[in-house]
DNA sequence: TAATTAAGTCAATATGGCTGACCTAAATAA
DNA sequence: TTATTTAGGTCAGCCATATTGACTTAATTA
C-alpha cells in the first residue's frame, strides 16, 4: 500500500513548501561561499578569482577555452581575473601542443591558496553530511545534479573524467 | 552489521567526492537563478531586484530593517534597488504604526512579476523532486538547512513563521 | 530632556559582469 | 597554397551590485 501510494501519486510539495526550498538554496549557498570570501578579501580577490583557482586546481593544464566553457563568462571577464592571478604568481601559463592554446597550472603558492579555500568548503560539507545517511547524501547529490541544465551536466561530467 | 557499520563510522566521502558536491552546488545554483535572470534583464533589473521582490512577496509589510536583515546588504545597496522598484510601481511603501518604520508591499504589478519569477523556480524544483522519494526530498531540505549558519537559520525560521 | 533607532542620502570605491571592435598567430579546409 | 577558422588577447566603455564613511531627519524610548 505504501508503494502503491508512491507509484500512483509521487510525493507532492505545495507552493509554500517549494518556496522554502528556494529560500534554503539562497541561504545555504550564501553561507557556503562566505568562508572563502573572507580570505579572498585579504588578497583583494573576489569569488571570480576563487572559481578560476578552483577549476585550474581541478583540471591541471586546462585551456582558456575549456575554462570559459566551465565558467560561462566572456574572455574579457576572465582575462582581468586571470591576469591578476598570473601576475601575482598563483597560476602559471605554458603553451600547448597546439601552439594556439595555453595550459594553466597552479603554482605552489596557488596550490596553497586553493587548498586553504577548498578546505573550508570541504570541511563545511563534511561537517554537515556527517550527520546524514548514505542514502540521504546520495539523494542530495542526485537532486542537485538534476537541477543542472543538460549542457552543463555534460560539463560537470567532463571535468570529472 | 549494516547498522553497526553506520554507528561506528558514518558514511564517509573522500575529498574528491566532496569536491563534486562543491561543483554540484556551483552548477545547480547558477542554473537555478538563470531562468529569472533572463526575465529581469528585459526590465533592466538584476538579481538584487528579484531578492527584494521575493522577500516583500514572502512577508507583506516587511520593514526596511527586516529586509536588510534577510538580505544582509547595506542600506545604501538596498536603497538603490528598492527606489527603482518603488519608482516603477512594483512596490508601494506605507508608514508603520511606529512612524519611523516603513512597510513594504507588492503592487498588483509587483505581484505579477513576483509570480512570474517564482513560478519558474517553483516549476524547476517541482520538476526535479518529482522524481525523488519523500525521504530523499526531506534529506535534501535538511542538508541544505544544516549548511546555513546559526544566525541565518533563525532568519529562515522567522520568515517562515 | 537625552539617547537610541529607523530610514535616507551623498560621495567615493571595488568587483565582476557585459558589448563591440579589432588584432595576432596557428591550425585546418578548400 | 591560399582561405578560413580557431585560440587567445586587448582596448574602451558601460552597467549592476556591493562596499565604507559621514552625515541628516524624525520618531521613539530611557
Amino acid at each position: 500500500m505504501a508503494d502503491l501510494n508512491n507509484l500512483l501519486s509521487p510525493f507532492f510539495l505545495n507552493d509554500k513548501e517549494v518556496r522554502k526550498v528556494i529560500e534554503l538554496l539562497f541561504f545555504s549557498y550564501r553561507d557556503f561561499t562566505s568562508g572563502p570570501d573572507k580570505i579572498l578579501e585579504k588578497l583583494n580577490f573576489g569569488r571570480a578569482h576563487h572559481r578560476v583557482i578552483y577549476f585550474v586546481g581541478k583540471k591541471n593544464h586546462i585551456t582558456i577555452k575549456e575554462l570559459l566553457g566551465v565558467l560561462q563568462i566572456t574572455k574579457q571577464s576572465l582575462s582581468r581575473v586571470l591576469n591578476q592571478l598570473v601576475n601575482e604568481k598563483f597560476i602559471i601559463v605554458s603553451t600547448g601542443f597546439d601552439k594556439r592554446t595555453k595550459k594553466l597550472s597552479l603554482t605552489e603558492k596557488g596550490k596553497k591558496l586553493e587548498n586553504e579555500l577548498s578546505t573550508i568548503q570541504i570541511n563545511k560539507i563534511r561537517g554537515v553530511i556527517n550527520e546524514f545517511s548514505e542514502e540521504d547524501i546520495n539523494g542530495f547529490k542526485q537532486i542537485l545534479y538534476e537541477m543542472i541544465e543538460v549542457d552543463n551536466k555534460k560539463t560537470f561530467q567532463e571535468i570529472n573524467d
